[in-house]
DNA sequence: ACAACTATGTTCGGAAGCGCACAATAGGGA
DNA sequence: TCCCTATTGTGCGCTTCCGAACATAGTTGT
């Protein structure tokens, strides 16, 4: 594992990446490219054609659908455990849901020709996509549920465990107002459920920074739907985004 | 046992199969079977590993989330466009999510080990099933976002025009507490909107048989979901399930 | 035909979440 | 430093949906 950072948590790993054969990486690497993702960054809008598939070391990408009327939700989030764009090797091209950095930070780049050619091949990087693939199937189906089922108090516990183990330090950064676009819900209601959890000595929220304080405590709060997913993703990938 | 027989006519088609080619058919169909799918019926339980995949003709299954308190949601319908049991291809083996029949007739079924060889070889069914699942996924993040937003009444119309587009026939076998168990609400909630359907003279609700009289209306009353997913599937599969 | 069951209709109190309006406050920039 | 703006906190009334209880009406089996 990697040794923990003082100032950045830079950590320039994909599992999906490591996880490839070395045959496979050597043909890879003279065309994998570093990005710096910015916060906010578009990384693809809603039915338009990819050309490139990222790979998140240290950042995370939310995939949201926008409704008509600009509603939105999140219906999955990505980081070093996975990759954006699998339309590409799944054959659609593209995808009626848009990918938003939701944190910022850096993710490797694949043209998508190159994942094509390398993803027909049959080896193991057919093989990592398609699990990742259905891992993240398990994490939208979740959420679907998850968004008919549960309280706003539980559900910002369980975005708040995704965003954990994405990321390797227990600070989040991300206004209210931007964690009520993921969830779909309004502005007020993030704010009564962070103080709830505030009171309660979870988390200590400041101006768009959230630190988790009692990670476990926080579990306990959550809906049943993180630890599912989390446990789905673990069987299915190659490490677990969980550490 | 079986009243309904000639009123639902009976289509051997299911799509993916059609669209696969010749020699792809040839090696397929000695091994193919053509199962009785009876309502209600559990094609696969969640966590189980699958030993089949299922090619809906003239029936459709349900793939549907149960939480732990016993609540539970549908996060997607299979009809003759499509397939059951993606994780076979998909490398997973099994998924969290449980399948039931949940309009009666019949499907073809393929042992796991063939399609898994069919696969690899990377011909049409690979693409086929690939494009296939991109379909799947937007059909459960649309699913995800209409809990999160939409009424039940417009949920409701998007079910019954869900259901339509894979039977031949306006009229659906389902009692009203069945379809609450799908979109996850109270068997109330779906009593009080399928009589605001049948006032509009949208439907006609009978003890389980509902009968749709004016399809139009009831895709005005819808939520953009059920259009968002008829074109998305459209464009990625040979043949749409609507006609 | 009658009893037992299944399916639907209706009502009521309460909880959760929405939309809106507005107050309070912290940080960053001029 | 001070102001400006982004962010968070709070308080309504309103709608939707839930949970429960109960009434009514088809359907089925004997």
């Amino acid at each position: 594992m990697t040794p923990s950072q003082h100032e950045s948590p830079r950590d320039p790993h994909n599992y999906l990446l490591d996880a490839l054969s070395s045959a496979e990486r050597k043909r890879i690497e003279p065309e994998m490219q570093n990005c710096s993702m910015a916060l906010g960054e578009v990384v693809y809008e809603a039915g338009r054609d990819l050309t490139h598939v990222y790979l998140p070391t240290d950042c995370i990408i939310s995939l949201l659908y926008v409704l008509e009327n600009g509603a939105s939700a999140e219906i999955a989030v990505v980081g070093n455990e996975g990759v954006v764009g699998i339309s590409i090797f799944m054959g659609g091209e593209s995808t009626p849901s848009r990918a938003v950095v939701q944190s910022e930070g850096h993710a490797y780049r694949l043209p998508a020709e190159l994942v094509r050619r390398e993803f027909s091949r049959g080896g193991s990087m057919q093989h990592l996509m398609l699990r990742y693939t259905q891992s993240l199937i398990a994490q939208m189906s979740q959420t679907a549920i998850c968004n008919r089922h549960h309280s706003v108090d539980q559900q910002l516990c369980r975005w708040l465990l995704l965003s954990l183990d994405r990321l390797k330090t227990l600070k989040i950064n991300m206004t209210q107002e931007l964690i009520a676009n993921m969830l779909g819900v309004r502005r007020e209601g993030v704010t009564e459920a962070a103080g709830k959890l505030q009171k309660a000595g979870v988390i200590v929220y400041q101006r768009g920074r959230i630190e988790v304080l009692d990670r476990k405590r926080l579990e306990e709060m959550s809906c049943e739907c993180y630890e599912v997913v989390r446990r789905e993703t673990e069987r299915l990938l190659p490490q677990p985004a969980v550490t």
